[in-house]
DNA sequence: CTGAAAGCGCTTACAG
DNA sequence: CTGAAAGCGCTTACAG
């Protein structure tokens, strides 16, 4: 297999110069005549060198700086607090190698606080950052920004097209909603109607629950067998009560609803309302494996549930980051990850 | 973060000792007074000194020797093409260290053939190997020469008790069986008979599918709302030929079928069978993302395709191994990956 | 039983 | 513009 690797003291030898002058023409840091610059050039494309990387980093101590901006987890989102732990098992992955990684969180429901947190990550001259893009206008300044002092950036749980990140990793927000869309028909009788539910302050901002929607109402436009009615409704408050107002008209309004879809992961939310009606027989459908929505799946009252791997999604942000800082290597723009489709028999496997 | 690492040099220090001293204490390669030794040990607990690995590595070339028997994949089951793409990226991955890999693979259908390839594994000399074990017996007298050579070996897509594997790879088979049953009960009519087939030469000694079928009908004992019949053949042949005689047979002595679970990865010869004979209504469940069954999948004949993730398994019986081998690091002994829930909408995310 | 030295492949000043 | 030397942290002979 290995051929013995070249060592810059061969291409010394081969070119008939130093290894310092080989070292100043890979790196190069100038100070060599033209004419051997070629001749090295030339032998190092020959023998295709590539060097140790071992020993590079024992020598460099070069540390490279991640920093993060991701919302910061809170009970009633604990989907975000795995993303820390896919970045710590990045950092752990990686051991010899020197890698330091700042956690800067931000409040989900204040784009103030995005803002100034963005100043802060500025503040901490990183060599690289991971973004959750919630934020649609403060993350394009942002990432104008970055771009400017030229810092590579990798987003996750969604993206902003039009920007110049080196990498996306997340869902393929529209397919996940044709997903959704595909199960629910499969367990919804043909004659009953499916009601769309988002819960949002402000739906228009929250660019990935359209998305979904879009996609799970596409699915029925062109492939599903169910011919009920699509109705579409947006809650604006998160409140059991406001959930129980709004959530008593519509059905009172459509008494042949049999199954529910909810475009983001306040599933649990609905499961709950339906647990204290005590409608069983409602197919419900969610986002994301949050305690409470497992906890609803296990119970019987959510069919399903769809994961979008927040592990894997920062894990990856930061192998990415880290092999284009330290190896230039240039990674797939847009990795999407597997739409998950979990029940309450396999479950645990996720978890 | 790094208080700066203990080194080698600073033990010495601190010991009155020289480096050498330290690295005899640190090896156990013997010739230090034991008073020396426990000094140095003691000062080695006290700083919880650990290896630069990038140094250690750079300096002592010793390569990892890993050699894998898998079978050999062919065109009938593309599922074995996944495994050599894992091991060759986890390889790459770890790139800078040294590590060789021996694929060696066995004809699936020749328990012959594998018994001569553990001869030739053992003869390569490895320092760990990765196996499949498919034949028991043979496995485990391989699995017993491996323990006595102390060469350690990692188990994927199925596992042999009582022998001492380093670890296991792979689905929870009962389990998977039990999310297959799930899924058949959401999506067939209440009182409708199931359908159970098993293609098998030798359905005794093909383990992992017997294993399916008791958790897809442990489904039904306890939890599954479907009252219907549940029919179990076996056909001992796959030739489309023998397929369409017993296929034939169950289904006109049985009218009540609405859905058919196949335990292995041939599901497409079932999907064929139904789409020759016109019967589109029935649902169909199956293993594994073979070219093949994907196109039924897609084509919507088959309804759900349950996936094991092989290429995962290979890649992490890689990374256990190597770090087992090379930081002494005891992987979990089992690891169980997700049952992966695969429709037409969200095949693509998993080729 | 112990220490001093060489070397893994690279990078970084420094001398000329 | 170029070369020689020191050193990253470790391991491996070798001398005593």
């Amino acid at each position: 297999m290995s051929p013995r690797k070249t060592r810059i003291k061969d291409i010394a030898r081969m070119a008939g110069v130093s290894i310092g002058t080989v070292d100043r023409v890979i790196h190069n840091r100038g100070e060599v005549a033209e004419k051997t610059k070629k001749k090295i050039l030339q032998i190092l494309k020959e023998t295709n060198y590539s060097p140790n990387v071992l020993a590079q980093v024992l020598k460099s101590k070069k540390s490279y700086h991640i920093v993060s901006l991701l919302p910061e987890p809170t009970e009633a989102n604990s989907f975000w607090k795995k993303h820390p732990i896919g970045m710590e098992r990045a950092i752990d992955e990686l051991d010899p190698f020197p890698l330091a990684l700042t956690q800067v969180t931000f409040d989900l429901q204040s784009e103030e606080d995005f803002q100034n947190k963005t100043a802060t990550v500025i503040n901490l001259k990183p060599d690289g950052v991971i973004l959750a893009p919630i934020f649609k206008s403060e993350s394009i300044a942002f990432c104008k920004h970055l771009s400017k002092d030229k810092i590579p950036y990798v987003f996750i749980d969604g993206f902003i097209e039009n920007t110049d990140f080196l990498a996306y990793i997340g869902e393929n927000i529209f397919q996940s909603g044709r997903v959704a869309g595909q199960l629910l028909d499969m367990v919804t009788d043909e004659k009953k109607d499916i009601l769309v539910v988002n819960i949002a302050r402000n739906i228009q901002n929250v660019h990935h629950l359209n998305n979904r929607t879009l996609g799970f109402l596409s699915f029925f436009e062109n492939t599903a067998v169910n011919k009920g009615k699509k109705i579409n409704i947006t809650i604006s408050d998160p409140s059991s009560k406001t959930i129980r107002t709004d959530m008593d008209k519509v059905i009172e309004e459509n008494p042949g609803i049999g199954s529910i879809f909810i475009s983001g992961s306040k599933s649990y939310l609905i499961a709950l309302y339906l647990e204290e009606i005590g409608l069983k027989s409602i197919n419900l459908i969610g986002y994301d494996l949050l305690d409470l929505n497992v906890k609803y799946l296990k119970l019987g009252i959510t069919r399903f549930l769809i994961g979008q791997r927040p592990e894997e999604q920062s894990y990856k942000g930061i192998k990415k980051l880290f092999e284009y800082l330290s190896l230039n290597k240039i990674p797939d723009k847009i990795e999407y990850l597997p739409v998950d489709i979990v029940t309450s028999e396999n479950v645990d496997f996720f978890l």
